[in-house]
RNA sequence: GCGGGUGUAGCUCAGUGGUAGAGCACUUCCUUGCCAAGGAAGAUGUCGCGCGUUCGAAUCGCGUCACCCGCUCCA
């Protein structure tokens, strides 16, 4: 998924950048840093902010069938068991000893045959090695076998030409999954590999106590689903969507930002009705086909055609803060990639310097996650739709076998996973029919993060400049989109030591800074201030100059220059004209 | 977790055992009529951290932390 293109030296410029202008630092710095977490400095924290509205504007503002939660980061315990969480973030893992190749313990192929345990190794120039190493061979291989790969491990912690001791007689050994399948070489003690963090409620932390602070956000969303639908007046097909704080123990945080301990999700989860429910409500179930119209939600829309629907929304989303068509990249997950619960998933995915790698992942789940917390928790979390109650009542006897023996049909069709038996599947029609049904989800689940980084990779340009004494040298600009740019507009009086233009930019800045973020500036020369917020990707700057006050004849009197970043262009705007003008440049 | 690299002023970096430096940035003042102007003065360092070797360590050794690259991992 991930490209070879890789452009180490500007990822090194916008860290760089990002440090020296405010937006990230490393977190702890002062204490040599912690591996994974990271802070945003002041541009860094508005960035973010913009972001996140924009986001939640689009998601649940702008809309009439989203609505929003905001949910605690350590939830109950079961919350993991039931999504999976705790058994597939809880792998023992062995790594071995000679190769280094890692594996899961639990999965390492069972073997049988002698072990033979050596207690070091003495070689040429007095190398020795004290530390024990066992290698298995299978039934009938010689111990020459073993001793070989004795030798090479030895040699490779520095022993010359080494002569294993010990390990004269073997071992017999059955049904073991020590030893490397490979080459018989010992793995290291399974080690618990818990991407959780883990922490205890209470004062007596004990095993009892364990909690986790959440490696998602979508799990609160399942968990808190029955609330929202008793409360709120919803009805399928809906959504409810969070932002908010994760954590994962990540082996290897990396690049940058790009891949952190703590992160924070934006996370959507849209509830849609099965397509046996489409199908007995509309008479048919539209399905996905090249150059369907997806601008608005049909009736009649199956799950694939709503997958497809937020795709489109989002990469529209992606458009609307300037990420193009030219710096996105989608990667759709072929069924053996599929986690068996899934039906599909498309990753959007961004042109990173150092790779193209993904932004969010826009999955169809089917309803696995509120079966399971259905199965866990033991209380229902079906929807009861009372119009699907009136239209099953119609259907006749026929009609409904048809469709319930179509789904029997699909599940022994199924390749992944365990097939539904005809007594679930007619169990299953039982409840539709009455009305019930647990709704299926298509997950938009995007790394706010990631999307800051994303952005200020594509705002870094490098552009080459005469100064007025006509040496060349390279400026930074940050073109970040208007709509999330931390500082909206600058305002400069051109020159410090006129007190008519300072009281008058003083004026300026307080009729806008109420309105958007802006930024005072009168030290250094203008061009240096232009400059400076060019770097901090500052879409607009306003100067107060001698037409302000009306030096220049009164057509001028009581007017500034805007001056425009990525054009430079500057046009005279009248003040009492100036914030409709920048606010409709901004929105 | 493994291997390689890096770590000195806010930034980019120089400094191979003997008084810690440069450019840019920053602060103040002067000057300055639109794209990092000029002048003057000034402030700025646990040399990543710890231990050791040494009369003396940014420099040598060991350990450790962080970041980058490559493995490994990535529900």
């Amino acid at each position: 998924m991930s490209t070879d293109k890789k452009d180490t030296s500007s990822m090194e410029k916008l860290v760089s950048l990002c440090k020296r202008r405010g937006f990230i630092y490393q977190s702890s710095e002062i204490y040599g840093g912690i591996g994974g977490f990271w802070d945003y400095g002041p541009l860094g924290a508005e960035l973010k902010r913009n972001l996140r509205d924009t986001w939640w504007r689009a998601m649940t503002r702008e809309r009439e069938d989203v609505v929003g939660l905001d949910a605690t980061i350590i939830m109950h315990p079961q919350i993991w068991k039931a999504s999976g969480h705790v058994d597939t973030f809880t792998d023992p893992m062995a790594d071995c000893l000679l190769t280094k190749k890692r594996f899961r313990a639990d999965h390492v192929d069972l073997q049988s045959g002698m072990v033979y345990h050596f207690t070091g190794a003495t070689g040429e120039e007095g190398t020795k090695s004290d530390v024990p190493f066992a290698v298995l061979t299978p039934f009938g291989k010689p111990r020459e076998s073993a001793l070989k790969v004795a030798k090479l491990f030895y040699e490779s912690r520095g022993v010359k030409t080494p002569e294993p001791t010990g390990g004269e007689q073997g071992e017999k050994v059955e049904n073991t999954r020590a030893y490397n399948p490979e080459n018989g070489a010992q793995l290291t003690e399974p080690r618990p590999f818990n991407l959780m963090f883990k922490t205890y409620v209470g004062p007596t932390a004990t095993e009892k106590d364990v909690a986790y602070l959440r490696p998602e956000t979508a799990q609160a969303i399942f968990a808190q689903f029955r609330n929202v639908v008793d409360s709120s007046r919803v009805k399928v097909p809906f959504g409810i969507c969070q932002i908010g704080k994760a954590f994962r123990n990540e082996v290897t945080p990396k690049n940058f930002t790009f891949r952190s301990r703590e992160f924070e999700q934006m996370e959507l989860e849209f509830f849609i009705k099965p397509d046996e429910a489409v199908e007995i409500l509309a008479g048919s179930v539209v399905t996905w086909s090249e150059g369907a119209d997806l601008s608005a939600p049909q009736p009649n829309w199956g799950w694939d055609m709503w997958h497809r629907y937020w795709v489109s929304q989002r990469v529209e989303y992606y458009n609307s803060i300037g990420l193009g068509t030219d710096v996105l990249d989608y990667y759709w997950q072929g069924p053996d990639d599929l986690a068996h619960y899934a039906r599909a998933c498309v990753d959007i995915l961004f042109k990173f310097p150092f790779g193209t790698e993904e932004l969010e992942g826009i999955a169809a789940r089917g309803d696995f996650d509120l079966s399971q917390h259905q199965k866990h928790s033991g209380k229902p979390q079906e929807f009861f739709d009372d119009e699907l109650k009136v239209a099953a009542a119609k259907l006749t006897d026929e009609q409904k076998e048809a469709l319930i023996q179509k789904r029997i049909a699909f599940e022994a069709a199924k390749t992944k996973g365990t097939p539904l038996t005809e007594a679930e599947v007619r169990a299953w029609f039982d409840r539709l029919f009455k009305g019930f049904y647990v709704p299926h989800v298509i997950e938009p689940s995007a790394g706010l993060d990631r999307l800051a980084l994303a952005v200020l990779a594509q705002a870094f340009t490098e552009e080459e400049k005469a100064d007025v004494n006509g040496k060349t040298e390279v400026r930074t600009i940050m073109r970040l989109h208007p709509r999330i740019a931390p500082i909206k507009v600058g305002v400069f009086p051109l020159l410090k030591n006129k007190p008519e233009l300072v009281g008058k930019a003083r004026e300026v800045y307080d009729l806008l800074k109420k309105h958007m973020n802006c930024f005072y500036d009168e030290t250094a020369a203008i061009g240096r201030r232009y400059a400076r917020q060019d770097e901090a990707g500052t879409p607009f700057g306003v100067t107060i100059d001698f037409e302000t006050l009306g030096e220049k004849g009164d057509e001028f009197k009581d007017t500034v220059t805007v001056r425009e970043r990525d054009s430079n262009a500057q046009e005279r705007v009248k003040i009492s004209d100036l914030l409709g003008w920048l606010l409709q440049r901004l929105s």
